[in-house]
DNA sequence: GCCATATAGTTAGGGAGCTAATTATCTTAC
DNA sequence: GTAAGATAATTAGCTCCCTAACTATATGGC
């Protein structure tokens, strides 16, 4: 949404009708959304080109996550589909379409956990890890492309500055805006 | 998606698997596309409480934008459906829908062009206008709140830093990625 | 004037994620 | 042991946005 952002002046001009409208904070939020919105439109690009989902790719990644540590045996556990959501940030109910449609394609197995009778357990298939095993180069390479302009000192400041806002939008979100008219 | 961003040492481990992961683009990355999510959502739930969705708020915005010329007598001009779209960044199938229901609750207004039979004119209603006037003061509050850890000097190393990153992702995306295997 | 093409808005149908309700199983207090 | 409550996964139905196809109108070449 907003896809051109207002000009600063616009916001000034703004700011003298809502005087609670700080040109310079409202202009950094827009950056901000604007800016990972494109990142992510990159994202989603890169993944249309592969048939795959945003959420198919994370749950992915997930399960691949683990298997970094090559050379132990057990490097790759399987997960609960409840982990997988708590991780992913979605919904169980969520999940579970996202497991259905892997486990369709064939780059997941769901299994019943021994233990439990309630829970299953997800893990790749081999299709699901020479699939990740190729698209994931491509993606890191796009990834590495994006950060290129910027300087090592820019990188430190760029963390160090979006750690302060998200402390600024912890602070922010516990004053309660007071429950004003709805449509 | 992925609520809990990897540790740094993971990224790293897994740069060891994927040569092509540079582990601070990547976490950057992430950190990026990990607070704008935080900051939508204290957006999103800004307007839950007053009960419209991101897309019908952001009409009322670019409807309300004009209008901050006050004293100018056609300070605050109808617009178009396919203005309103290409300004939001959303198709005018989806215009049409957010249009829709805003005049469903009265806040908005579609009557046809005199000038081009196909064409309809979109501007906020009484109602409408009181119901912007209401809400965005607590919604700029928010805001400034939220940027509010950021000294000045911050706030303008991160508007540098980001279109350091806009201008990282326009490369990147003329690299075409190799039309690699689909699901 | 008339036909080809372009444009404005809408409709129909799909995908992704959500909440709420349901079913099956586990756990705990008695 | 058993009843009460918690928890795992799923299903049903919702919203939001999308693409593709459609209708009506405008415009420009002949």
């Amino acid at each position: 949404m907003l896809k051109d952002l207002p000009r600063y002046e616009c916001l000034l001009e703004c700011s003298k009708r809502f005087p609670d409208l700080n040109p310079e904070a409202a202009s950094l939020f827009m950056q901000l959304l604007r800016t990972a919105d494109e990142l992510y439109e990159v994202k989603a690009d890169f993944l249309r080109k592969h048939n795959i989902s945003n959420g198919r790719f994370t749950v992915l990644m997930l399960l691949n996550a683990a298997g970094s540590m090559e050379g132990d045996a057990d490097c790759n556990p399987p997960k609960s589909p409840a982990e997988l959501a708590e991780m992913a940030g979605v919904t169980r109910a969520t999940m579970t379409g996202l497991i259905d449609t892997l486990e369709k394609d064939d780059l997941v197995h769901r299994e019943s956990d021994p233990r439990d009778r309630r829970a299953m357990l997800v893990h790749l298939t081999g299709k699901g890890e020479r699939f990740t095993a190729e698209i994931l180069p491509g993606y890191f390479r796009q990834v590495t492309a994006i950060m290129g302009p910027l300087s090592r000192g820019e990188k430190m400041q760029l963390t160090a500055i979006l750690a302060l806002v998200r402390s600024g939008i912890e602070q922010a979100s516990e004053v309660e805006v007071p429950s004003g008219s709805t449509v």
